[in-house]
DNA sequence: TAAATTGTATCACATACAGTTACAAATTGT
DNA sequence: ACAATTTGTAACTGTATGTGATACAATTTA
């Protein structure tokens, strides 16, 4: 599986949207940037407002602007917003458990899985959308 | 098939190796313990071998054993021979250049892969594989 | 030389994401 | 009330990819 990029077209989204303030930004244009189809942003629109990280109004003159400041929003909210996945899947098909390897890796890998998440989690908590804001105005340091 | 399962994999096997200590181990009996077919224990270890992590005889009376102690393989080599992949991926289709945001957005994403990627190494390089190798013998504390 | 074992190419299958089309529901302006 | 606009979402297609299986050559042992 190409890996999703549903985390990059999020913050891709949120970062027009952080750029238009207050105005309400419709799919189509966001698209435009992102250089897809405006469903596949609608779709991640939706997760994003589950998240309460958006608020959109529908019918005409309707679009889509942040629920927050960009300050207040962290990237790490972003990435459990969009992403269902985790790094890497335990087994697909049951371990030998007559085996004592087989018996018990599972909880082992279930354990480095929680490890690794949190880790993500943290890297990911250090930046907010408004820092993202900035690398794109005035480049990556 | 949602994410996938290499490095659970890659560690199931090598904990199976650490087990047996100096002995070779037939891909057939790695298999029965992971529950798949020795040709894709085969193909994993073809990488392991390639992190010098294991050693290989062909032939008759041949198979697989630890290059290396167990003290000295941390998960994070183990990650870095089976994972080509990344947490998430760069859009596929270019962004449009033409948009300030769409224009600089990959850079910042690809910084921020690079975070999180050296983080994932940081935590999986807290682990020996005679760490898990302990955590599956006493169960994960 | 026969048996055992690995290395690897190749195929089949299942799954998931991206992209598209289509249409109902909601909202606005007249 | 009506037409126009915009979103929400279901459904379908194409494509990529990981897993699993089969097959067979190459290697090693006895």
């Amino acid at each position: 599986m190409a890996s999703n990029t549903q985390f990059s077209m999020a913050v891709h989204i949120l970062t027009v949207l952080a750029q238009a303030d207050d105005e309400n930004i419709k799919s189509e244009k966001i698209a435009a940037s992102v250089n897809t189809n405006p469903v596949v942003i609608r779709r991640l629109l939706s997760q994003l407002r589950q998240a309460n990280l958006v608020s959109t109004q529908t019918g005409a003159n309707g679009g889509t602007r942040l629920a927050k400041p960009p300050s207040e929003i962290r990237l790490s909210d972003v990435y459990r917003a969009v992403n269902c996945g985790r790094i890497f899947a335990l087994h697909n098909r049951e371990p030998n458990k007559d085996c004592p390897v087989g018996k018990n890796i599972e909880a082992v890998l279930c354990h480095l899985q929680k490890a690794i998440d949190k880790g993500i989690d943290n890297t990911l908590a250090k930046y907010s959308l408004e820092d993202v804001f900035e690398m794109v105005r005035k480049g990556v340091s």
